[in-house]
DNA sequence: GTCCGTAGGCGTACGTCATACGCCTACGGA
DNA sequence: TCCGTAGGCGTATGACGTACGCCTACGGAC
């Protein structure tokens, strides 16, 4: 084995995060990347085969950092609020990198270990079958939505301007919302979201109760 | 006035969605579009100014196919129901889009009318305030989130694929939710989540009356 | 200590992209 | 008939991802 390797994978998601971190994701770029390595540019490749793969360790990176194991000795609609809160937590931290993980979530292995720990509290719950898939889609459902809608909606300024330009008269309720809606933050836009989610998910087992427990794994 | 424009904006608009869905998002370009006009590249410019704007242009081309006027005799859920699942179907018609349908969402005026007739049919329903804003939000975010899931996850193929390789023993439940999910389609998934949601709606409505009518602008 | 094959590092080059600039020219009102 | 406006386009620039092929540093075998 001659010429062991200079860095880690670990290391090349890092300089990644750090020049999207620093200069925007737009500033992403393989030269940009090598430059921060101390690498000539083509040298990446020795690490990394594709521009994508690279976005992939980016994204695993983020997403590493989220603790999977459900808090003990709570209900599990509350166990599903921390792990979903934890989740959008981790990539709220790089607001940058929201589009990348939107595109390479379904590639990387924490996402899959987030997902195995929300399906452990809705088994426990009572869920099963289909009604589980759907109950885990609709949480993730959830959690993609909001993250888009922070990061690209109202972040971005040209959501939040055009609104109130083109609102007047046309659009009433949603004037009167968005004006309404500026008081109230983004994280508390989620969490009460995802608190009616809960209720659903409630809802959705006592009517899987009452229609008795031989169709409950429907 | 000399020379008059030989394209509207809906011709562009049109061009660049016929490239995109014969040859895929990727080949979308100035040049592509400009070829289909019978344009050369620059003269593309004196339409837009931008690609940015190009891509506008095509969100709004798509969106402008729903149909916001809240079908009447139904309960407000149902109503609720049927404008979520135009808008997706929309969508649904361009697959290719989806991703620029997330990033340009904001500046569309098709999403703003569409916006206004939720509200509409959520303050006939009874909520106001922050809650009327949260319920807004969580449609939405549902919205987008299938819409991501839909044709960003299983879709692409990696996902089911990585899914299928790394779940054996690593992640169990995920591995039969999967296998689970393979008969159950994205529609269905789609609607079972959206009448979750619609539960906890319902559910949050009660919260609200239970609380007493002085906290209803909660 | 010497040698050698592996694999890291990189310079160059190509094709594609968005787009700034400035030139021609078709047109419609005067 | 003429003229100014605005459409159409050729050229050029700089950034991008990445294919290719060359040097060279290294660590095990002898």
């Amino acid at each position: 084995m001659p010429r062991p390797r200079s860095f880690s994978e670990t290391d090349i998601a890092a300089a990644a995060l750090a020049v999207i971190d620093h200069d925007g994701l737009a500033a992403l770029s393989m030269r940009a990347v090598a430059v921060r390595l101390g690498l000539g540019t083509m040298s990446l490749y020795r690490y990394v085969s594709d521009r994508e793969q690279l976005e992939g360790l980016v994204v695993d990176l983020v997403l590493s950092a989220v603790d999977t194991t459900p808090p003990p000795d709570l209900p599990w609609n509350e166990q599903l609020t921390v792990l979903v809160e934890r989740a959008r937590d981790a990539v709220a931290a790089h607001p940058q990198v929201v589009p990348l993980t939107l595109t390479h979530r379904h590639t990387s292995a924490s996402v899959l270990r987030w997902a195995e720990a929300v399906l452990g509290v809705l088994t426990a719950a009572g869920f099963t079958g289909d009604r589980r898939a759907v109950a885990l889609r609709c949480l993730l459902g959830h959690l993609i939505g909001s993250i888009q809608m922070d990061h690209l909606g109202p972040l971005s300024g040209a959501g939040t301007e055009a609104m109130a330009r083109l609102s007047p008269e046309a659009h009433p309720l949603l004037a009167e919302t968005a004006h309404g809606a500026r008081e109230i933050g983004a994280g508390d836009e989620f969490r009460g979201g995802l608190h009616i989610l809960l209720l659903g998910l409630r809802a959705s087992l006592d009517e899987a109760a009452e229609a008795g427990p031989e169709v409950t794994n429907r």
